[in-house]
DNA sequence: TTGAAAGCGCTAACAA
DNA sequence: TTGTTAGCGCTTTCAA
């Protein structure tokens, strides 16, 4: 029966013991400030870090230096499309520079995204990227009085000296339904989900400003910001308008995902019957047939963007002023052969 | 100009000193250790929390109590869906137990994987659930010999006293193929992507003990296990046999999502042409048309098994043993109408 | 029923 | 060039 030494996890200290020098010279070496450390002490406690296996306890640091190398990303859905695209290129953004990332999903309930930014802050996280459900303003604001850093993602919250990084919504509405004019459409009916206040207009903002640059009249019959659940139903009255619509642009995937099956359940056909675009990629737009129109939401750079801003920020501490601090960027519209929408 | 009190965060100690308690009698209250607690000071902590806004730093009790009440999830590429739906199962559960998450993305490559796996070492996380690229056979020893609580999902390690929660990838392979034989087809090509042995080898496994149990002829030609960039070649290979495959297997949604597109450039048709079916659930097998037939995945409750172990072996801090340590779910074929593959 | 004190593993002056 | 020392903010005996 041998004795089983339970070789208990090194710590720094057991490290500078066996090394026969003191904690502060081990700890030198960990942050590599080798300046006025002999070779040979060098090379002495390298080796018994090899020996004993030794790895730093961050958490020990982190309460040290009030830093955790570390941000909270929250996001709506994890399951949706945006927020994946957003959450793995903030990811690697992070990794690239050593930072972790803590994912949360809110769901859109507020309650729960105050949740998250508590844990989060009591975690001690570095920064927050968030998808904001923009009914917490008083979380954000308390946000700002700490000056905890923070960039919004997708979404602008009036007022708040934070940085929020955006798609251009008039644009992107602007240039669908373009697209869908140029086509030959004039009944054009827009379904957005009922996002926050300000995305959903801006986009009905750009719908309706094609429309006019191009001389159709608008008619707010054929906009309808509803919960996907009532998606089918909205197309059901579309349809049953005495004009219904030739054309229709879809506010994003998820309508998207809602409309299609309506489509096919009820035998209209793309895009003889109903052209069809949507704002925001879907991965099967090049496969279904006929290929879809799609507006490629600019995630990733939306996402390196906060990413960049949220590492500066925690490097300055600085927050930005009210009027500077809305950073946009245009989707790009993908046409594909014979999609007629 | 009025001074402004830049009121740095409280500590526990600001609230014992102005609440006139001592720091352990606050730690307490923290802790719900009311029982020996007039209630008369309890009400003052309470208050004096509130009043000083008094966060407690998860930080400085995880350096105390080894433990940080966080998991590292350590996914193939949250890009795909595979990856978003364990993410996704996985932090609803722990949100549920008052766990937070980390994610880390290997994209398949063994040294990435490593370097997170220390990473989360380092960080102190309370356990690691991975999709392992199946490389690193030393690294997971030592996580073995450490004692370290880790699941292994979807993918097996041979003789590793650890729990693996995977599909059935046999079951899934055999009843995919029977399908396609009960439509009528006796030329069934597979294409897999070249994953690790097992998983690959069994589903192959599957599909020929589907087709000898219904007295068809297996053939290797009618195999192929590639790069996914290597797919559109194979499916040319295949087409130029003397007898093509009249039905396809593609062994996940990413071999799918190159099969599309070369079916629909090179104008063959599904089902007539070429019935497919895929192992894995894809969003569009609804409103394609024909409608794919689809393997679903049983991605949730994998994830949620994992995390169910996960959160056991933290607590009880036993490994399993190796021969009761696989845990198997099988997923669910899903035939669509007309969907003739 | 509450407080004093030690210590988790690390960093960072400052001294030597 | 290296060691001493004093914390970081919390938990947890043990004593009062």
């Amino acid at each position: 029966m041998t004795a089983i030494t339970k070789s208990k996890k090194a710590t720094l200290q057991d490290v500078a013991n066996t090394a026969k020098v003191s904690k502060s010279t081990v700890s030198q070496y960990l942050n590599q400030r080798y300046e006025y450390m002999s070779t040979e002490t060098k090379m002495r406690i390298e080796q018994t870090i090899e020996a004993l296996e030794y790895q730093p306890n961050i958490i020990a640091r982190s309460l040290k230096q009030k830093t955790t190398a570390t941000i909270g990303v929250i996001v709506a859905n994890l399951l949706h499309r945006f927020s994946t695209e957003i959450t793995r290129a903030i990811e690697d953004y992070c990794h690239a520079h050593d930072y972790h990332v803590i994912v949360c999903n809110t769901d859109e309930d507020p309650s729960k995204e105050k949740k998250y930014i508590d844990m989060l802050k009591a975690k001690q996280v570095d920064g927050l990227i968030i998808i904001p459900t923009c009914q917490n303003d008083e979380v954000y604001r308390q946000l700002v009085d700490e000056q905890y850093p923070v960039v919004f993602l997708d979404r602008k919250v009036d007022g708040l000296p934070i940085n929020m990084v955006v798609m251009d919504n008039v644009h992107s509405a602007y240039t669908c339904t373009s697209h869908l004019i140029s086509q030959g459409h004039k009944e054009i009916a827009i379904i957005t989900p009922p996002l926050n206040i300000s995305t959903r207009s801006e986009r009905i903002q750009g719908y309706k400003a094609a429309l006019l640059d191009h001389g159709i009249k608008f008619s707010d019959q054929y906009v309808r910001s509803v919960n996907l659940s009532e998606v089918a139903r909205q197309m059901n009255e579309l349809f049953q308008m005495k004009k219904p619509p030739t054309a229709l642009l879809a506010g994003n995937d998820l309508v998207l995902m809602e409309v299609l099956p309506y489509l096919l359940k009820n035998n209209i056909r793309i895009p003889d019957e109903l052209a069809v675009a949507v704002i925001d990629d879907v991965s099967f737009a090049d496969f279904v047939s006929p290929p879809l129109t799609t507006f490629k939401h600019p995630a990733v750079e939306m996402a390196n963007k906060a990413a960049e801003l949220m590492l500066g920020q925690i490097k300055s501490r600085e927050l930005p002023e009210i009027g500077s601090n809305i950073i946009s960027f245009n989707g790009r519209l993908q046409v594909r052969k014979s999609s007629g929408g």
